[in-house]
RNA sequence: GGAAGUUUAGCUCAGUUGGGAGAGCAUCUGCCUUACAAGCAGGAGGUCACAGGUUCGAGCCCUGUAACUUCCACCA
């Protein structure tokens, strides 16, 4: 082994050897019971980020445990087309070049999209090799291959034929930039800091107006009525009059409806169906006419008269002008609101009305709402349940129709002929009612959620029944981000219902946000991102795994710094020197199986206590509580292992050389086992190197609790010994001797003095004494005295000369006493507590009355004795 | 407007069913002890956001308040 812990050069090796031993490909192995993770597929044209970094390791520790505890564990990889993403970056492309999609035609930009896929289709999986992930890249999937279309084909028609699927001519959020409609959760909203014009509208037939105001005065144009609340006494006479629409001088009815809120503004609201969703609904309601002024484009259409062609917002401020002039414009008004964003390209969404494809979604949410309230889809943080309910109940028709070119085309024929309509699992080459062979597709494409709802089964081959999918299905965990729960993981849910007939995965893991070290977001704009990979060619993947995991929950949001980087990096090189020491150590000596060994004390000690780790490390583990589990590795590994076993293990290797050596190699094994879903390369690493290791450390047990290792009584005398230790360090210290200052330790052992004989030696190496001996005299004059429950220990006062100090630590000491003393004498005192706190509780706080007064009792000897 | 989360040491965060406040970093003291100074040993540092309540006992349970964060809905 290296002396210095150099990541970058053996991490990609040992991944390679991964790859080519095939440790990661999952079977149908009916001998073992699957365990299964479909990876949430990253979109094709992205990078990794923190954020994947995060997400995707979580799956790739909980996948790697689950192998090692003999699971047949799967990890499926994917990616993701991302439709109207990938669209957008190729007609950036395309405009660079000087080219747009129209003019070149929807084959050849279909070539375009095809050949971005090929370019990108790796990047990001090469970037997940890098992490380290034990995904099965066999079964690598995307949700444009042809299993996937065929899996969207079959869906679509069933749902088709079901009459799940229609078409509707309703209002909806239009991307002017990405020239699609969008679905309601994929519009931000935004505070806007606006205005609100306050206009007047003259009523019809006379000289009075009546006062409204308005954030977006260029739809005045498709104003077909004013509202007013049925209630509001202000108004009552108006209504069923008209008032004249400025600027275009159209008569246009005064409505009553209960969508008016009389307390704002003036209480009175234009009506334009056409251009707002909640007008929409008031014109459907009135029999309103809508009419479109505003173009797909988000330019003023033929109905805009003067204004056509002009772009939404400069029609505004043109309209305004005018309506200034001829003085309908009463005042403008600061307003703060919030405004639409589209998701991908953050262009203002404006409601349009068009025809497009929906999903029924009352019938499909009725099992999705069950299985989720049953717990048969578990929400490992209950607060989510409670989001992904409150949404599926209230869930609107779901609009699947996108007007892309990029992405599963919508699979529904028309005759040219005779307008006949045609869904089928195979494209059709004539009408099915009158034989023409003049058939048109559907121009739009699906929703990219469309194929990403089947993803956790199309994956393993549906629609067909394989093998993969009746072994693999339903899979074990989703993890995934708060932020998609409706898009995506609602979707999985009530899709597999009805497509499958069974739960797509019986728990959901919400992972929390990466922020930056600010406590902000990552992002771009704010240049606070950290790149992943420049941290893994700085640290190695290791280190920033570690990194992202010790000591955070992962529901929560957690910060990331190079702070914390260089932390974790200090521990891997823990491991990596220690594991040096431990191969040095055992040089030239029989290493066994513990279980042919005699161990001794401090062997029964540390093999106890990592017994105690794996089981809570394995509790932890089953919580989902990685985090945690991490972080108990770190500290055991470093304090227990690192600065008490490896300590020890430097005197007990000279007296008990074969248990020792033994019992080195066992624990170390053991914590690399545990750890190695954390930090898999370096793991491997050492693991090679130890003495009866096995082919691979990833294919290794996974250590389990175990009552053979169990040594509770011995380890808790071994611990006393420890307290004894720490009780005479903590008296150098406060005494002032210096650390290299050797010291002569008398050692009264006030309990199994044979134990205290044994283990003499530790304690004069780990209380750096140069002589320790035991001694049978209650009291020893000129010296200080350390009393621990294990012995009473005397240190000569001309190793320590301050005996002004030493009786001000005496003095401190008692007090200290003094106070338990108080504290469990005011809680005996407490006849509540004595009649009702649990009998054992009590019991305790007796004896250390008990305890604290002898213990006072001694030191108050010791300082008559300096006194003197 | 509705909902959820957070608030614990200077900083980043743990605290399982209520039973004496924890870790790491930073800081202070002493050590280059033959795996590691990216280290070792030992300290100091907290009215657990605030106000009530339940209990023998509250960081933990209940009620309310405040600040921050996020999600949902979206009012012209």
């Amino acid at each position: 082994m290296e002396k210095k812990y150099n990541p970058l050069v053996f991490e990609e090796q040992i991944y390679q050897n991964w790859l080519d031993k095939n440790y990661f490909y999952a079977k149908v192995n009916k001998k073992k019971t699957p365990f299964t993770i479909i990876m949430p597929p990253p979109n094709i044209t992205s990078k990794l980020h923190m954020g994947h970094a995060f997400q995707q390791t979580i799956q790739d520790i909980i996948i790697r445990r689950k192998r090692m505890q003999g699971f047949e564990a799967l990890w499926l990889p994917g990616t993701d087309h991302a439709a109207i993403a990938t669209e957008a970056k190729v007609v950036e492309k395309l405009r660079k070049e000087g080219l747009n999609k129209e003019d070149i035609g929807r084959e050849e930009f279909g070539k375009h999209i095809q050949a971005w896929y090929t370019l990108y289709k790796d990047t990001i999986m090469n970037q997940f090799k890098r992490m380290g992930y034990s995904c099965d890249w066999s079964k690598v999937a995307f949700t444009m291959d042809e299993q996937n279309c065929r899996a969207v084909r079959e869906v679509f028609v069933r749902l088709y034929k079901k009459g799940y699927i229609y078409r509707g001519k309703r209002i909806v959020n239009w991307c002017p930039t990405c020239k699609t409609s969008i679905s309601d959760i994929e519009v931000e909203f935004e505070p806007n800091h606006g205005h609100l014009w306050h206009l007047r509208y003259q009523i019809e037939g006379t000289n009075d107006f009546i006062e409204l105001a308005t954030t977006r005065p260029e739809t005045l144009l498709g104003d077909t009525a004013v509202a007013v609340n049925p209630k509001d006494k202000r108004y009552k006479k108006l209504v069923g009059k008209n008032v004249i629409l400025p600027l275009v001088n159209r008569p246009i009815p005064i409505i009553a409806d209960h969508y008016v809120d009389m307390e704002f503004g003036t209480g009175v609201v234009k009506i334009t169906p056409a251009h707002d969703p909640n007008d929409f609904e008031v014109g459907t309601r009135h029999g309103l006419e809508k009419i479109v002024v505003i173009g797909l484009d988000g330019k003023m259409n033929e109905n805009a008269g003067k204004y056509a062609g002009m772009d939404r917002y400069e029609a505004r401020k043109v309209m305004v002008e005018d309506l200034q002039k001829s003085g309908n414009l009463v005042k403008i008004e600061d307003y703060d609101n919030n405004v639409g964003h589209c998701s991908r390209c953050h262009s203002v969404i404006e409601p349009m009305i068009s025809p497009q494809w929906y999903v029924k979604m009352s019938e499909l949410a009725k099992p999705a709402i069950k299985v989720v309230e049953e717990d048969k889809v578990h929400f490992v943080e209950e607060r989510y349940k409670k989001i992904y309910l409150h949404w599926m109940k209230n869930v609107q028709d779901w609009c699947i129709s996108r007007q892309l070119w990029s992405g599963h085309r919508i699979p529904v024929f028309t005759c040219d002929e005779c307008g006949h309509e045609m869904c089928e699992l195979t494209d059709p080459v004539k009408c099915a009612k009158c034989g023409s062979t003049h058939l048109s597709q559907d121009p739009d494409t699906l929703d990219t959620w469309f194929s990403s709802a089947l993803w956790p089964f199309s994956t393993l081959g549906f629609p067909d029944k394989t093998p993969e999918l009746e072994y693999f299905y339903p899979t074990d965990v989703m993890v995934t981000a708060q932020d998609i729960i409706q898009l995506w993981v609602a979707r999985m849910i009530f899709s597999s219902l009805e497509y499958v007939g069974e739960i797509p995965f019986r728990e959901v893991l919400i992972n929390g946000i990466v922020k930056a070290d600010d406590g902000r977001k990552m992002s771009k704009s704010l240049g606070n991102g950290v790149d992943p990979i420049e941290i893994i060619n700085k640290y190695g993947v290791d280190t920033l795994r570690f990194s992202l995991f010790n000591g955070i929950s992962i529901d929560m949001d957690s910060r990331f710094s190079e702070k914390k980087v260089e932390l974790n990096r200090n521990f891997i090189n823990k491991v990596w020197n220690a594991s040096l020491f431990v191969l040095h150590a055992i040089e030239g000596k029989k290493v066994k199986k513990l279980s042919d060994v005699n161990l001794s004390d401090a062997d029964k000690w540390i093999v106890n206590e990592i017994n105690e780790l794996t089981k809570s490390v394995n509790h932890k583990f089953d919580k989902y509580d990685i985090g945690m589990a991490a972080s108990e590795l770190y500290d055991f590994f470093w304090t227990k292992f690192c600065d008490w076993y490896i300590e020890i293990s430097k005197v007990n290797m000279e007296l008990y050389p074969e248990s020792t050596a033994s019992t080195l190699v066992f624990v170390l094994t053991t914590l690399l086992k545990l750890l190695h879903p954390f930090i898999p390369f370096v793991t491997e690493q050492i693991y090679q190197e130890l003495p009866m290791h096995e082919e691979t450390i990833m294919l290794s047990a996974f250590p389990e609790y175990s009552k053979e290792l169990s040594h509770k009584v011995d380890a808790k005398r071994f611990d006393e010994l420890r307290s004894l230790v720490r009780l005479v360090r903590n008296m150098r210290a406060e005494s002032g001797v210096a650390d290299n200052k050797k010291i002569n330790l008398f050692v009264l052992p006030l309990k199994d003095k044979a134990f205290v004989k044994r283990e003499l030696a530790i304690l004069q190496k780990l209380c750096t004494a140069s002589s320790v001996s035991l001694v049978e005299v209650e009291e020893m004059p000129n010296s200080k005295v350390v009393v621990g429950t294990l012995a009473k220990v005397f240190v000569p006062m001309d190793d320590i000369i301050n005996v002004a100090e030493e009786i001000e630590r005496l003095v401190h000491e008692i007090a200290k006493c003094d106070a338990e003393i108080a504290r469990a004498n005011g809680k005996l005192n407490n006849a509540g507590f004595v009649a009702k706190a649990p009998a054992n509780l009590v019991e305790e706080e007796r004896e250390k009355v008990i305890k604290y007064q002898a213990l006072k009792q001694e030191f108050e000897t010791t300082l008559k004795g300096l006194k003197k």
